[in-house]
DNA sequence: ACCATCACGTTAGTGACTAACATTTTGAGC
DNA sequence: GCTCAAAATGTTAGTCACTAACGTGATGGT
């Protein structure tokens, strides 16, 4: 609670900014993505529509969540070049999202639950899920970044590329399955299970971090 | 060269429906997506731009193909299903795509150049490579309906997702390079490569049809 | 207290896409 | 060949996402 956002102008923008995506949720969620116009998000956020696009530059992105593609590439980086590839990238995905949904114990909290109902958005909106397969694979391709391979061998460019997707596939299962389960099941089980499921149980079984 | 399409009105639209995509994709490719619009497009092929609205439903689909999901589907059904998940989806991609590039020595012929355009264009343009994903996902739907599991297991249905989204991740890499090398390299064995990169080498060696 | 900056509003415009209606062209029966 | 229903296309008007340009009031450092 100590490095607070420090000037006023700062904390209302932010908070202009959830208020405008909050509504546009609870919008959606109700009526329909394609029903609901963002003049009637401004509308209901009390504000003009140039100040939604002043936060979020399409409709689309009032869903779509930022992934942590810093935290995960930082992980990736960090495994040990030794693993074969769909470990190494498997194993920081499981960990970001271990990172991610850590406090809870059994319900999630208020901001895990407007990330559950945005994903539910995502999943069953074909313009959103199209954004959103759209991003994750930008995410794909920071993570092959950070795996570090030598650029001048094309094939393992390749094979990076490869793997990288098939992890990010599977972890995407993982998403749309823990949205319809609510957030019930713990989201790195899921992931764990998806990859134990495409790769093999042990490509991922003994990546028990104690 | 016997069944053709017999009436003359079938023979003209979809005349007019190829000369109309023929002349997005190559404006889209000479000056990009965003900057060329319907009415061009509607201009340069002689028609009206409600003439394309009534061939292509978004100005997305001009360059989007038609996946050959019953295809696929059918080759993945008949699989058999003693096989690990990974083996029969993966088969059947590589069997899709060997009856798809198929004549061909090394020169790909007239129709695969135009699919190679549209597929430089799907992953360059962010619309696009988005929706292109998306088609990818409903697709996945098919695979893993025509994989013929009981729908009464769900952690069953889990895994078949979760493994059929990795293959398809591994196929659009192979996709991606392919259009990338302009179609020199044989797509069957890009994927196949992809696949082995992805579920290791034994997932997809034994596949040979001889 | 002064003033540059920032958040927001307003207006006018472009382009994708739809609905409704008019017009021409094709095909099938007579 | 003629007639008529259906199909393909054109035209117009409209909605909505999104952008650019400009104006206004509040904020915050000096």
């Amino acid at each position: 609670m100590s490095e607070r956002q420090p000037t006023l102008r700062e904390r209302q923008r932010s908070e202009t900014r959830r208020l405008v995506q909050a509504h546009a949720v609870r919008l959606f969620t109700d009526h329909g993505y394609d029903a609901v116009t963002v003049a009637d998000v401004a509308e209901a956020a009390g504000v003009s529509a140039m100040t939604v696009y002043r936060h979020f530059p399409t409709k689309e992105d009032l869903v779509l969540i930022d992934q942590p593609a810093q935290l995960i590439a930082e992980q990736v980086a960090a495994s040990s070049a030794m693993q074969p590839l769909v470990r190494r990238v498997g194993g920081a995905l499981i960990d970001a999202a271990t990172a991610l949904t850590d406090g809870n114990g059994d319900e999630p909290g208020a901001d895990e639950r407007f990330l559950l109902d945005c994903l539910r958005l995502m999943v069953s909106t074909p313009a959103l899920r199209a954004r959103h397969l759209d991003s994750q694979y930008a995410l794909q391709q920071a993570i092959v970044d950070s795996l570090g391979d030598d650029a001048s061998d094309p094939d393992a460019a390749f094979r990076a590329q490869a793997a990288t997707s098939a992890c990010m596939a599977a972890m995407h299962t993982a998403l749309t399955r823990w949205a319809e389960d609510d957030g019930h099941t713990k989201l790195p089980d899921l992931i764990a299970r998806a990859l134990a499921a495409s790769f093999g149980g042990d490509a991922v079984a003994s990546h028990r971090e104690d």
